[in-house]
DNA sequence: CTCCTAATTGCAACTAGTTGCAATTAGGAG
DNA sequence: CTCCTAATTGCAACTAGTTGCAATTAGGAG
């Protein structure tokens, strides 16, 4: 059992909730993933090992990862949900709204926001996936700024 | 005509697109609308006026409007986008992953990081309306911190 | 004012994801 | 090991939003 299932497996013992084989396929395909992975995509890959497994029990364990915070959900403006591990180092992506070029940056621009809001709102902030969208350096220039 | 149809016009003029009474309509409608809006009151709202305007149109001319940077779009976690008017002073919004609480924070603590954006990457981030996802003061606590 | 054409709309069919509920099962009690 | 029950799954029906394409039209040219 790897390190990932037992973290599952705490947290969900926590509330009194299950470890079905369904919720360990899934966790595992997406730790299997290199990068940001779509739900169909994770679908089809539980699917090669567990051909019954029904959708909607893809799709309600996601939720469930998603809020237990073990993986990370970003839409990247595709129109869909991509979801990857919670790995480290954190990373986030600057998304440019007119030519959707995708740069990435480190997880340390937000450290000094972090701090600000549990100091001022006590809210401890998940910020360590973000996708900002904005304007890209080439996209501003053409512009007329 | 409105300071929001000389915007929109403004901006269309400049891609060889078209201001047509769908989209005048639309934009009215959110202009209207005191704070976030879903898609489907908007298409409620605006067939008060033109019933026969077709859903299609509208979910076109709301991805046109954020993709101009006139209205902002927000998931706040109901598995729907949320639409806003880009007024001023800018908000943003922390929510708890936990509880949904929602509290409001303005746009200032965002400064730092535009800065930091534009001077290390060139990025113009659009840093206006965010989201931010984590756990409350109390959900926090009660995590046996 | 009329004509023209590329942009846009309306439509119908489609896709991604959600929901309510009966059947199944994880995991605790004995 | 067996039983029990609340949590979860599978299913089928549904909803929100998307897409391709023919019909319409904004807005520029003459
Ligand atoms: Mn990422
Ligand atoms: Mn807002
Ligand atoms: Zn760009
Ligand atoms: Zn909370």
């Amino acid at each position: 059992m790897s390190h990932h299932h037992t973290a599952l497996l705490a947290n969900l013992r926590d509330q009194g909730r299950r470890l079905t084989p369904q919720r360990e396929i899934v966790l595992s395909v997406i730790c299997a993933s290199a990068g940001h992975i779509s739900a169909e995509e994770i679908l089809t890959r539980v699917r090669a090992r567990y051909p019954y497994l029904n959708k909607s029990a893809v799709y309600r364990t996601l939720d469930l990862l998603a809020q237990l915070n073990l993986v990370n959900v970003t839409d990247f403006g595709e129109g869909r949900a991509l979801y990857e591990m919670h790995r480290d180092p954190h990373h986030h992506h600057l998304i440019c709204r007119k030519c959707r070029k995708i740069t990435n940056t480190d997880a340390s621009i937000f450290e000094s926001i972090e701090k600000l809001l549990r100091a001022e709102y006590g809210f401890h902030a998940d910020l360590d996936h973000f996708a900002i969208w904005g304007l890209c350096r080439k996209c501003a220039r053409n512009r007329k700024t």
